[in-house]
DNA sequence: TTATGCACTCAAAGCGCTTTGGGCTGAGTC
DNA sequence: GACTCAGCCCAAAGCGCTTTGAGTGCATAA
């Protein structure tokens, strides 16, 4: 059942049936019900590729994710993403595109969905530190919101983050309270910005207390459980062992737990260990004390925020960019306790 | 710039263009090249929607995932999956389309992305015994693979899926072996096809050596790091408890682990666990012996296939359904040993 | 009565592509 | 020399929708 054939049951004319659907004032109430009536009947909706040809617009967002051999993307916080912001777009009409490319292929990623007017707009993941996409999404006038954002641009542009920063400052301080003094940082890959963020609020937080950040325990890496498996361990055998752990992520933080284990230390009593938790869906729930005391903030909440904020653009492309920093919350768990007295 | 004014530029009619970039017959060689070299040069690509609308095809792929309460679909695989699919499509010129709805209106999502043309294909995740919307696929006429399949169902369609049955079967004989009895299951929600098999697998092996199964022993659920931890300290806390898990996911294992700990039980040693592993990339990687003996079975190649396995069968709509069944391995970690002596 | 609006409705153009059905050359055939 | 036949190329229709510009009929005002 296409427009035409539509119009034809009802003996109007395909223009005014259109109009009726798209909710023009030109047609009369009475119109418009019957036309509604028939469409749900008959079952018709418009076809997109038509429709966005005549408007055109495609109601499709994208997302560009880099197939990296490192996983930074493909990685456990995707799925919640996805979740959130797909409710978003489903409410508002939108599809949701996603385009997985070779690493160094990303660019040509861009412009090509631009060119072949696939989507009306992109959601920008794991910004680096000056990240050159952003000046090229600028340019291609394709609008976009960040899910992060980069240091060290110039540009105005919108994005949603979380204070990565205040939230490692805040963990690190909690920390040093309880008394301890060799903190050992975790983090992610230092490129990419939020990683960037975090070690400046752990850096803060000691320098704030006179103490001096120690670069023999600041690791970072893809945030793997292995990952923190190893790099705990490293730590965990060198003569002045760390106290505490400050783990960029809950998988990298499953890691960090299993060496402690391995060297028969426990955890919230010999060695204590703050991480990151996105809130993930399948880690959350459960107990009333959580395993691991976290900065938290949930990354399904950030999907859906994010994808509102590039529906309004995309609807009013003048209006200036918006920014929205989201605060971690710092929940205790029992991965947590004074320093040991030495 | 569009297929009008490329022309334009080489002194040809649009037919002659898009000919040549489609790659007919009709066009000499060297006009071929040069048009091929314009559209490069002015960086043309054909807009996407009016293809569409031309040839009635889409160069898309649906994936719907129900935004569940119960986070069976937007869980931990979901990422891999998505990367292993995204990169067939990539290299087949096809886009992905992800649709998240509500749980209870799947179907409708499905006749939706129908109607409107937007996708053509689907594949279909999580499937379910007697999956009803795989006849609703069939009365669409729309192309579909299913990741997983489902049992009860008379018709012939084409999927997808780990040999579940023999890799839990195998993993309890593992376990046979190993001198244990008394071997619990942490399943999945059973409602799931992949759940329903694995308990089968599970029960096969049992009887096969004339043991019964216990349903006291067998617990399923929501495959969360919550549920494996309280459902091991449930089963480990009663008069006779089981000296063998068998976990249907990683992330439960992970709690099932913590629950060992908490009860001060030593893995691998008082007691043994397998789980199953979905070769996540965040997870594997590092160690020579992993820290749990699992069946395995790499997501992200399953991705891969399913996505080739749709793509031919749109190509080629008439050709009979296929069926695929990965082996998954069985991978020897330090997470199981011999059943403690009574 | 004629003009002036208003409320509806429609025909047709256009979005950017593919594809059908020729048309025009020039070389090969008898 | 007339005829066929590739080999190239083109004009135009059509995909299914939106939107512009133009009626048409009818009530109201002048």
């Amino acid at each position: 059942m296409n427009l035409k054939e539509l119009s034809a049951k009802l003996n109007l004319s395909p223009t005014t049936v259109s109009r009726a659907l798209n909710g023009y004032p030109e047609v009369k109430e009475e119109t418009r019900r019957r036309v509604l009536a028939a469409a749900s009947r008959y079952d018709y909706s418009p076809n997109a590729r038509a429709q966005g040809l005549a408007t055109g617009r495609s109601q499709a967002i994208g997302h560009v994710i880099p197939l990296s051999t490192k996983h930074e993307m493909v990685n456990p916080i995707f799925g919640d993403f996805i979740a959130g912001a797909g409710e978003t777009y489903s409410s508002h009409g939108y599809e949701m595109l996603i385009s997985v490319v070779e690493d160094d292929r990303a660019e040509d990623a861009y412009r090509s969905l631009k060119r072949r007017g696939v989507v009306d707009g992109i959601i920008l993941h794991g910004p680096r530190m000056e990240d050159p996409r952003i000046p090229l999404l600028q340019d291609l006038g394709l609008p976009f919101v960040v899910h992060g954002r980069a240091s060290g641009l110039p540009q105005d542009y919108s994005w949603l983050d979380v204070n990565n920063r205040r939230a490692f400052q805040r963990a690190t301080d909690f920390l040093l309270d309880l008394g301890h003094r060799r903190i050992a940082l975790i983090n992610g890959l230092e490129t990419m910005d939020f990683a960037a963020r975090r070690r400046a609020g752990f850096e803060t937080a000691l320098t704030a207390r006179g103490f001096n950040a120690d670069p023999a325990l600041q690791l970072s890496g893809e945030m793997t459980e292995a990952m923190g498996h190893t790099s705990a361990l490293e730590l965990l055998d060198r003569p002045m062992p760390p106290t505490a752990f400050l783990v960029s992520s809950m998988v990298s933080a499953m890691g960090v737990r299993r060496a402690l284990e391995d060297r028969g230390l426990r955890m919230g009593v010999d060695v204590s260990v703050i991480t990151h938790d996105d809130a993930l869906s399948y880690f959350t729930g459960g107990d009333d004390v959580p395993l691991f005391t976290a900065t938290r903030s949930s990354v399904r909440e950030a999907g859906r925020q994010v994808a509102q904020m590039l529906i309004d653009r995309i609807d009013t492309p003048d209006a200036p960019p918006r920014q929205v920093l989201m605060e971690a919350e710092l929940t205790v768990g029992r991965s947590t306790g004074p320093a040991p007295t030495e």
